[in-house]
DNA sequence: TTTCATGTAACTTATGATGTTTCTTAAATT
DNA sequence: AATTTAAGAAACATCATAAGTTACATGAAA
């Protein structure tokens, strides 16, 4: 089944992006990330609009970090992409009248919510500048180059 | 994103076998999830190599359970259909030798596996016998309607 | 020996995420 | 003012893969 690893990438992104002195343009990041500018608009469309970035147009524009990085959690990126749910399993909707239907799904959703519920609030618990803590500056100079990072 | 909602489906189908004096054929079962043969016998194959079903050939052939549902808990069944992770979040794997994104997948998948070591504990607290009971037996004849459940 | 039903392989379709093209808007440089 | 740079956005194309379908083989009962 598919995986959407735009979560992984984008705390990658913001991360280099905090070492950086400037704001990374589009094609830069997409370069990053062997995809292509307007894929990065997209998705960092959504971080803009909950003011984690911001984007600047036109000469020396791109995008910029909004707040430190000990203000940003997992939850705020995983929130800010607005994917729906974080399970690939979903419930059947075929006999919604069907006791035994009801009382499958009831129990795969319970169990289902509580893990959500979990994954969310560690996720929460984790702020960016704890990920980039240990980190050699050193590396910095290195998202300059093309295909670096 | 696409959901996977075999569980579901395979469940209801496997707590309604139960409520059934014969076997069920696949033809039958496929009308039930309103798909077709093929994709039963694909799915239900997962569930005989683990030894939850039988499945017998020619007349009066058909699918039938191997064991009582209260042997059978929602965690055999979700491994039986043999999805490797349950999640739709993924990790980035471009730049393997960056710090930072290790510390990010790291983070990520930390995480990801306390959500899903508890997803799986709880699953396997439950039975298929729970989930069946007091659902009344008038609703076993249904099943062998066409459309019904 | 005919019918019924699973087993399996190969192929087709549907869906949704990702990628691409094109054009517009806006800001800085010349 | 004209040019260049870069985001914004809409429309369209591609790709991956799960689900659906077809066709045929196998095997068991009537």
């Amino acid at each position: 089944m598919r995986k959407d690893s735009r979560l992984s990438r984008m705390l990658h992104v913001l991360i280099h992006m905090d070492r950086l002195g400037g704001p990374a343009t589009s094609e830069r990041i997409a370069k990053m990330l062997s995809t292509n500018p307007v894929v990065v608009r997209r998705t960092m469309a959504g971080l803009r609009q909950q003011g984690y970035v911001t984007s600047v147009k036109g000469h020396g524009g791109g995008w910029s970090l909004a707040m430190p990085l000990n203000k940003i959690s997992l939850l705020d990126i995983h929130n800010a992409l607005g994917e729906s749910s974080v399970f690939t399993i979903g419930l059947s909707d075929e006999y919604t009248h069907c006791p035994i239907e009801q009382a499958v799904n009831k129990a795969i959703n319970d169990v289902l919510i509580e893990a959500e519920s979990l994954l969310l609030e560690r996720f929460g618990e984790v702020t960016l500048d704890v990920l980039a803590e240990g980190i050699a500056d050193f590396l910095s100079p290195s998202f300059t180059k093309d295909k670096g990072c």
